[in-house]
DNA sequence: TGGTAATAGTTGGTTTTGTAACTAACAAGC
DNA sequence: GCTTGTTAGTTACAAAACCAACTATTACCA
């Protein structure tokens, strides 16, 4: 029917933030999956270790809001294509020090140069100023 | 190690779109979840019928960037629990008119209202312009 | 200490999604 | 009309996500 509702789906956040998130992901999926066949959760993982160095996955897991099992999933994968290394903690024997090889390192730097071309690419319309409101009111967002 | 890395993963925008999309969409997934059992798909469905009338699945498809099997089955579901009829379009016999029905109708509008409300709740702590400036960005970059 | 509870991580089974092939209907050219 | 190509929608199979139960270890505390 012809009819319209009062109510815009298209400024509903939920949706909005969902459309431009799927959307924004896209060429940046595209690179790690046809260059590593990785997944999200793993250039993520393969991302934390090479920001922040050695970390445990319940580390991970909090610092991105992911689930254990997917961490657990990641780091399987991660360590079979030798892109991590896992060692028992000695301090705490049920958990395990992840860390890139080179070969880690070296995919991660790769996608890390493609990550911050792509950024730039996605905000090139925006002003400065803009372009950092946004990013706080997503940081506000993501954390409420 | 303990070197820091430079690039922010917290600003990369896909990241920090996607953390902002779940945290955002999490209150309102647990009120079409408890309250009618749906997925999210489903209630984009619903969303379209009720603001739009009478749709095809695939201008539903088309509109909301959803793959046509996703659809399929979300309109399956919301047949089977009679939220909408499937009319088969005699000028065109290979597809269908959808539309919800009153028990549809009436889902979609409490949805509606929970949705507007959580919304407002979402942008409450942002001024009235940056919020509009918020959308818009979001819905470049949705279409980007 | 010893016993209970909590935590890090894994595994198994179910649900959901993604992909490709399929059916039925339409379209266009000859 | 007939052939070839396209489109709407469904289905089947594979990949991935989700959830709950499990193991091993640590923490708490009487």
């Amino acid at each position: 029917m012809s009819e319209k509702d009062d109510f815009d789906l298209q400024l509903f956040l939920p949706y909005l933030l969902n459309q431009a998130a799927e959307e924004a992901s896209l060429s940046f999926q595209q690179v790690y999956k046809s260059r590593y066949g990785m997944l999200r959760t793993e250039w993520r993982v393969l991302f934390h270790l090479g920001i922040y160095g050695e970390m445990t996955a319940k580390e991970i897991g909090d610092r991105a809001k992911m689930h254990k099992t997917k961490i657990s999933r990641a780091v399987q994968k991660l360590a079979e294509r030798r892109f991590l290394t896992r060692v028992r903690d000695d301090a705490d024997r049920r958990s395990e020090k992840l860390s890139l090889t080179s070969a880690g390192r070296a995919a991660y730097e790769d996608l890390r140069s493609v990550a911050a071309k792509h950024d730039a690419a996605l905000t090139q319309h925006f002003g400065e100023a803009d372009v950092r409101r946004l990013r706080d009111m997503l940081i506000t967002l993501a954390r409420s």
